[in-house]
DNA sequence: TTAGGGTTAG
């Protein structure tokens, strides 16, 4: 017997393994022979099993045949879009020398669904050069590819085009998509117009009418178009339910809301996600959170928008503490992740509390799941730092954003105004334009407040003025309270009193901030008459029958005190009291003046009576004008001493000693007191750390002595 | 073709 050559087996096996011989097939490995049902039939199985794979491998099979696959290619393209493919599609229709009108309308809904409206929109205008008809399929996704890009002419161009081919009017597909273009834009005239010109309409053509209204702020017209699709015999879906319960909760129209509820539970949607989600928000925008909680445990399995929803409610009626447990048993309990809507919302709970390090677990994991860049994640962390007093983080943030955002950059301005760092907030304010952004109304409403807490009275002018020239319409009453509290606050009452009288329609808020600063500089006569006004615009507000209190009893009018506590409890109303509280081992501490319900009582008021005396040696001198009652000079030295704020850095130091932090973070939820302010600084000196004191209005970063806010708040 | 949840101030 011949052996045959070593190399020749060698070259023989490698000829049998290696692709190249797949690509190039003799006689003998070639697949076999096919014809178009057979591929067809593959194609339409990878469409039904959503591969790529598979459609590769097909469309790979077809070329080792050497069968013409291109003729196939509306199908492969149909398999690669079912498969999610796009890019995959887009290499066989480019090859393609005439795609069906279908592949080109598949096409471009496809780059609309995974939001690449450039490519959809570059498609449809080569379709329109090339002069080929577009399908009511085209029209009925392009519109969203122009109101994603924001490019009205365009989308109102591709309506005169389904116009003239004669696929506008009549279908409820293209007019469908067209209102809701138009409400996008906030055209709902010729959302209107476009509606009325479909004679049989439909559950979806009315429920693009009713979304166009809720998201333009329409809410009364959403609920009459609802009512109309009623009369007209046209039945509700999911999708109508879920979109007019934002109109109801918008209104917070209880009765209309719980009878779309009925309407729901009657048609057999009671267990669809997306009305249960509605109805749950919308009893919380109603004011029943109880309600909200009971639509929200009766949902089976809720997926993110749920979740998120849920939390969002619990954080709108001050339940902070619950919207993050909620959290947390999302984290737990849910197969769906929280993604960026959840994060977002729940930044804004640790924003709400100032909690710094939650904040920081959640930045953490924006990180790690790749949701760090969503613009609405990055704005709610600058907002939480800062809001924690923590701007320099606030700043590391902002500056990691690509492109400069108008939120972010309002937030950072906000978290330096609280941080009493006015000039940094003037100087971001001043780069805006440079940065390409267009300053709106609360980047104003920041900047002069950060004025205000710095007492940056040019500055503050200076940015006023610039709002009668870069600003239009002008200033609101908002801004003119906001300079009416900063001239107020520098002592320029009359000056402020002046600026108010140039306001159209003086509104309460405005007259309170002068009654504010009537109170700091114990004006009495014009807070009177400050007061006089908010009384006449609310007769309600006990705000300020408070202020007018406090403004009676530092200048030791008891008399006067007692006739409007008298007043303010025959009217009923109820004082916040003054809380503090402080973090300490993962646990919130709170204290209330005098409080002795702590178990540590008698450790802390040991403590607090040491700190006095130590602050006493560097010279602290209680400041009696800062109690609120009338009693004995002694009897107000002792009432200033267990203010909750003392008893919370009390508790602190206490809590902190022997460990290696350099910070005490206390909170309060009205203003600190001016006397506690003093104490504070000078506690910050006596124990080497930094305090901070974050009140209802802003941050007080006290270290050796002095404060952030330089005395000025 | 239509839908539910998100960030800033007051």
């Amino acid at each position: 017997m011949r052996l045959l050559p070593l190399r020749t087996i060698c070259s023989s096996r490698t000829y049998a393994f290696t692709p190249e011989v797949q690509l190039t097939p003799t006689a003998k490995n070639r697949p076999p022979p096919a014809n178009s049902n057979f591929y067809i039939t593959l194609l339409n199985q990878c469409a039904a099993e959503k591969s790529i794979t598979q459609t590769r491998r097909v469309q790979l099979h077809m070329k080792q045949t050497g069968f013409p696959h291109l003729s196939l290619g509306n199908k492969l393209i149909s398999a690669y879009l079912s498969s999610g493919s796009v890019d995959d599609a887009r290499n066989v229709f480019d090859d393609m020398p005439q795609p069906h009108v279908v592949s080109w309308s598949s096409m471009i809904s496809s780059y609309i669904r995974q939001e690449r409206p450039q490519e959809a929109v570059a498609l449809y205008k080569r379709m329109m050069i090339e002069n080929l008809v577009p399908d009511e399929f085209t029209f009925s996704s392009i519109f969203r590819a122009f109101s994603d890009l924001r490019l009205f002419n365009g989308g109102r161009a591709a309506h005169g085009q389904s116009v003239v081919f004669g696929l506008q009017a009549g279908n409820v597909y293209v007019s469908s998509s067209l209102v809701d273009f138009y409400a996008q834009f906030g055209r709902l005239g010729e959302a209107r117009i476009v509606y009325d010109s479909v004679k049989a309409k439909d559950v979806v053509l009315s429920t693009a009418l009713i979304v166009g209204h809720t998201k333009n702020g329409e809410d009364r017209q959403a609920i009459l178009v609802f009512g109309e699709m009623l009369n007209s015999y046209i039945q509700a879906n999911d999708f109508t339910f879920a979109s007019v319960l934002i109109a109801c909760g918008n209104l917070k129209d209880l009765t209309s809301g719980r009878l779309i509820h009925g309407a729901i539970l009657k048609s057999g949607f009671g267990s669809w996600i997306a009305p249960q989600t509605s109805l749950l928000s919308m009893y919380s925008k109603c004011g029943l959170i109880e309600d909200s909680l009971k639509v929200f445990n009766g949902i089976l399995n809720p997926n993110n928008v749920a979740w998120t929803a849920i939390i969002g409610c619990l954080l709108h009626s001050h339940r902070e503490e619950e919207a993050l447990s909620m959290f947390r048993s999302m984290i737990l309990n849910s197969v769906a992740p929280p993604n960026a809507f959840t994060l977002s919302t729940t930044l804004s709970v640790c924003s709400s509390l100032a909690l710094f390090e939650q904040g920081m677990l959640i930045h953490a994991y924006a990180l790690k799941s790749g949701l760090a860049e969503n613009r609405f994640v990055i704005s709610a962390l600058v907002d939480t730092y800062g809001k924690c007093g923590h701007v320099g983080m606030a700043r590391m943030v902002f500056d990691s954003l690509y492109a400069p955002d108008l939120v972010s950059l309002n937030s950072l301005i906000n978290g330096y105004g609280q941080s009493g760092n006015g000039e940094e907030a003037v100087r971001l304010f001043d780069m805006t334009k440079r940065l390409g952004i267009e300053p709106n109304d609360v980047t104003y409403v920041n900047v002069l407040s950060a004025c205000s807490n710095s007492g940056m009275l040019e500055e503050g002018r200076r940015v006023f003025s610039l709002m009668f020239t870069d600003h239009s319409p002008g200033p609101s009453n908002d801004h003119y309270a906001c300079m009416v509290g900063l001239l107020g606050r520098s002592g320029r009452l009359e000056e402020a009193e002046e600026l108010l009288s140039k306001v159209q329609k003086p509104d309460k808020v405005l007259w309170r901030t002068l009654l504010g600063a009537c109170k700091i500089h114990g004006k009495l006569e014009m807070a009177k008459w400050a007061a006089r006004k908010v009384l006449e615009l609310d007769p309600g507000d006990e705000g300020t029958y408070i202020l007018l209190s406090n403004i009676y009893a530092s200048l030791g009018k008891w008399k006067e005190v007692i006739n409007i506590k008298c007043l303010v409890r025959e009217m009923g109303f109820k004082k916040d009291p003054a809380v503090s509280w402080i973090y300490v081992n993962k646990k919130i501490h709170t204290f209330m003046a005098g409080d002795q319900s702590h178990p540590d009582g008698e450790l802390i008021y040991k403590e607090l009576e040491e700190l006095i005396e130590k602050t006493k040696g560097l010279g602290y001198v209680p400041d009696t004008s800062f109690v609120l009652q009338q009693m004995e000079e002694f009897e107000m030295e002792r009432s200033l001493f267990y203010h909750s704020e003392k008893l919370a850095v009390a508790f602190g130091v206490l809590s902190s000693r022997g460990k290696t932090c350099n910070t005490i973070t206390i909170f309060k939820n009205l203003r600190v007191c001016g006397d506690c302010h003093n104490w504070i600084k000078l506690v910050s000196k006596v124990i080497g750390k930094e305090i901070i004191a974050r009140d209802a209005k802003r941050f007080h970063n006290c270290r050796d002595g002095l404060c952030s806010c330089g005395d000025y708040w």
